[in-house]
RNA sequence: GCCGGUGUGUCGGAAUUGGCAGACGACCGCGACUCAAAAUCGCGUGCUAUAAUGGCGUGUGGGUUCGAGUCCCACCACCGGCACCA
């Protein structure tokens, strides 16, 4: 018979609801931060959700027994587009479809035993919340990080909106894949810029986060160290400023080449005979898709516009070029190049047969025929007083040459940019600013906050705000002078809303500030985050950088977030993630009600390591749900010898009552190691379940008290050491066995350190390395008597047999290596 | 190209400090129980030769060591990030 799962797990919810056993409340005890990255309300969870909160819950509950005051609270990322396009597709206004999902999503979310204080639930698309994300959204204003500009932004013609550089994937849309196009619009930025060096730096605090994500965000700011220049142009009054991380090879500098978008081009060409074919050129690049324009495989392509720079150090003119493959995007939108030293100016250089150079040489010499750039470093020729010297000791002479002569300076170049935050959707968090034509930009007062999203708009799906169509919404007057003004009619995108939620979980109910300070600082930092690596850039550089700022401002007590992260794998179903359109996917309700929620919890907390992707596997879980049965047997048969010994004394233990013994003692030190300071929870079940098949076998024969108090222990243990993982079953069994209390509010086993000292230890005989025989001894022989017993060893004696014996290795309670020849 | 990660049975994975490779689970095979099946329980299960004792084996090649999945060097494959980035 197997256990009837669905009766006992729905007991105990009931039970945990009603006692609410798992809010939490600022005391003097060390307290935990737990939090696993809050989901989108689509209305179902998936196996990745049920996985994330697996994991999530099993440190809680373990932190919990372990006498942390545990915070540990859950919400909903809920504004977003797939409730925009329910309500375009089917009518339903986004917020009842919104909150339909959250009713659905949190009854879920509740029958996998997740241990929430769902008293500080946090739902970014209600007022009480997206108050305050306007509130620090007129704070970033005020202190000039958020701004409005005029640029090409990334627009996506399907989700009919614009994007951050970070949601564009390979020149696609991060959300629905279709390319990503170009536009010119007045949009809302974040400085993330000015955070770009702190966002490197302090990455050295984040010793418990993977190399991994570390490495992702690094990339992404991309930092690189060089110089700022500018080239004088001849018969110009304008000045090119060009960025090089190279400035050890300015003497070999033989052209120079814009982006075709650069400003000065139009200005250079005006009037000139290049000018039209200049024109052309430029219309072909602009017509070409990012995604071409970016590949490496698309020829270097450019044109001379007719004008000439000077090479501030030779004095040498030198030709300009347009070209394909300067971007306008990074640096200065210009570069001086150095075909001699860059593979690509190198190139180009030799299609359009422009003057190469040499300046760096291997041993001083020149190369004659140069059949590719020379990249390396070396010494320098070609470069009047700086010859003879070694290129890497000239970059920074150079540096200063240029900064005497005040052509230029030492400076950092990143490849991040602003956060665009403006969106042209419904479902957001509306931007708090007004314009007014006397006034210009000016913020809503913060007494006058929330500015709701107004109910009387249509959902249309084209490429503007549906704000705009609420007459009441768009019209108001300026708050400074009173005058009839206009709303901002954009929303801000998702990710501002998340960047900062795990700071309001702190003070979750708080009406009169964004959160109490003091509260954020008994709290702060969430000790360990968890949730996919899909987050690596977007949500938690957005986090870092909101926490810096909100720090800055005197509101945050802390300036990193997260302390520890993990990035939990996917769940794979035949090699590939789980999803819809590859018919791949296992619904969790549906191993829940088959096997239980318990069932589901081990699975997916046994089949992998947290950190590593997980491979759906049917018969996997059927293994779980039989050993979740062997588990309640186990106890059910044992119950009542259980309740009549559980504190008898133990008397003399015999050889395998030791044995046993050990075997308790080392599985309650394994899974506590495991789980605390390893996160290897499918290594802490596996010990948990040897625990199990060694119980099993010690009750076959239980002939005194001694065995009967001995398997009352194990028991015992094997239920506690099993709650974090399995919260509903182990309640059960725990009362099954008498207890009146719950077994999540026990104290986690303390593992006796006497029971793990061996009387007798097998030690394993090597010959030259190679394992031979295996002894019992003795734990307190010596060395040299280990030696001695290990040589007397027939099986040794035949396999040194015709051979001397050079030396012996003893490793004590452990192992002889005995070395012949 | 640069950066990061991962390579172990048929499969998921274990080996925590350089010390018995393959724990635990799945699969498969055999047996017990049963009229029978399911469930349950027990045994076996890296490859290979064998009557037995053996030989080989952690992506590849080398090295250090009494001893290497683990450390060092060189390479290969796969996954992920960045990338005409000046």
């Amino acid at each position: 018979m197997a256990y009837n799962f669905s009766k006992i797990e729905k007991k105990w919810q009931e039970k945990w609801e009603s006692s609410s056993v798992f809010k939490a409340f600022e005391d003097d005890k060390k307290k935990y931060y737990q939090l696993e990255m809050f989901p989108y309300p689509s209305g179902r969870i998936h196996m990745g959700h049920v996985r994330n909160y697996s994991i999530g819950d099993v440190v809680a509950r373990f932190k919990r027994m372990q006498g942390y005051n545990v915070l540990h609270p859950m919400g909903w990322d809920s504004f977003g587009l797939p409730a925009e396009n329910a309500a375009i597709k089917h009518g339903i206004h986004p917020n009842k479809w919104t909150l339909e999902n959250i009713e659905d999503m949190r009854e879920q979310l509740k029958g996998i035993g997740l241990s929430y204080d769902w008293s500080r639930e946090v739902t970014t698309c209600q007022p009480d919340y997206y108050k305050w994300t306007q509130w620090i959204f007129i704070q970033m204003y005020n202190k000039g990080l958020a701004y409005k500009k005029n640029y090409a932004v990334n627009w996506c013609p399907s989700c009919e909106t614009v994007l951050a550089n970070e949601q564009v994937i390979d020149g696609k849309c991060e959300r629905c894949d279709s390319e990503v196009g170009k536009k010119e619009l007045d949009q809302w930025y974040f400085k993330i810029t000015d955070y770009a060096q702190r966002l490197l730096d302090d990455m050295d605090k984040l010793e418990g986060w993977p190399e991994k994500v570390k490495s992702m965000q690094t990339n992404w700011i991309g930092r690189s160290e060089g110089a700022e220049m500018n080239f004088e142009i001849k018969d110009s009054s304008e000045k090119l400023n060009i960025f090089t991380t190279r400035p050890d090879t300015i003497y070999g500098v033989t052209y120079m080449v814009l982006a075709p978008e650069h400003h000065l081009v139009d200005e250079l060409v005006k009037g000139t005979e290049y000018e039209e074919k200049v024109q052309k050129f430029k219309k072909k690049i602009e017509t070409m898709s990012d995604i071409d324009r970016t590949s490496t495989d698309v020829e270097k392509e450019g044109i001379f516009i007719g004008r000439y720079a000077i090479n501030p150090l030779t004095k040498k003119e030198i030709p300009i070029y347009i070209a394909n493959y300067v971007l306008i995007d990074y640096g200065t939108g210009a570069v001086m190049a150095v075909p001699a030293h860059d593979q690509r100016d190198f190139e180009f250089a030799k299609k359009y047969d422009i003057e190469i150079t040499q300046v760096i040489s291997e041993d001083g010499k020149e190369i004659k025929n140069l059949s590719e750039a020379y990249i390396n470093k070396g010494v320098m020729i070609n470069s009047d007083k700086f010859n003879g010297l070694s290129s890497d000791e000239v970059k920074s002479k150079i540096i200063k040459h240029i900064e005497d002569l005040k052509i230029g300076n030492k400076t950092v170049n990143y490849r991040l940019r602003d956060w665009l935050i403006s969106r042209q959707r419904y479902w957001g968090t509306p931007i708090p600013m007004i314009y007014c034509d006397d006034c210009g930009i000016v913020p809503i007062p913060e007494d006058s906050l929330p500015v709701l999203l107004p109910t009387d708009v249509e959902f249309t799906g084209k490429g503007e705000s549906p704000l705009l169509t609420s007459g009441k919404f768009v019209h108001t007057n300026c708050p400074k002078c009173g005058k009839k003004a206009r709303r901002e009619t954009d929303t801000m995108d998702t990710f501002v809303d998340s960047s900062w939620y795990f700071l309001r979980y702190t003070d979750p109910n708080n009406k009169d500030e964004v959160f109490d300070k003091s509260k954020a600082k008994y709290w702060m930092k969430v000790d360990q985050y968890i949730g996919g690596v899909e987050h690596a850039i977007l949500h938690l550089l957005y986090a870092r950088f909101f926490t810096k700022v909100l720090y800055d401002m005197d509101l945050s007590p802390v300036d990193e977030p997260f302390k520890d992260l993990l990035t939990q794998g996917m769940v794979l179903k035949d090699g590939a993630k789980m999803s819809k359109s590859k018919g791949n996917v296992v619904s969790p309700e549906e191993i829940v009600n088959n096997y239980g929620a318990d069932t589901a919890r081990l699975f997916v907390l046994f089949a992998a390591p947290p950190a590593r992707d997980l491979e759906w596997n049917d018969q996997g879980v059927e293994g779980c749900y039989r050993f979740l049965n062997r588990v309640y047997r186990l106890v059910d048969e044992t119950r009542d010898i259980y309740k009549n010994y559980k504190n008898s004394d133990m008397k003399k233990l015999d050889k395998r009552d030791k044995e046993f013994n050990y075997s308790i003692h080392n599985t309650i030190k394994k899974v506590t190691e495991d789980v605390d300071e390893r996160f290897n929870f499918n290594t802490a079940i596996s010990g948990i379940m040897e625990l199990v098949n060694d119980t099993n076998k010690f009750k076959e024969n239980l002939s005194n008290d001694t065995k009967k108090a001995l398997l009352a222990e194990s028991i015992e243990t094997i239920i506690v050491l099993l709650a974090p993982f399995v919260p509903y079953l182990t309640e059960e069994l725990w009362s099954m066995i008498g207890h009146t209390e719950s077994v999540h509010s026990i104290k986690w086993l303390k593992y006796d350190k006497k029971a793990l000292v061996k009387d007798e230890v097998e030690v394993v005989i090597q010959i030259n390395g190679k394992l031979r025989d295996k002894i019992m001894v003795s734990s307190d022989v010596s060395k040299e008597e280990l030696e001695k017993i290990a040589l007397k060893s027939e099986k040794v004696k035949e396999f040194v047999k015709g051979k001397s014996v050079r030396k012996v290795i003893v490793i004590p309670n452990k192992l002889v290596n005995i070395v012949a020849n």
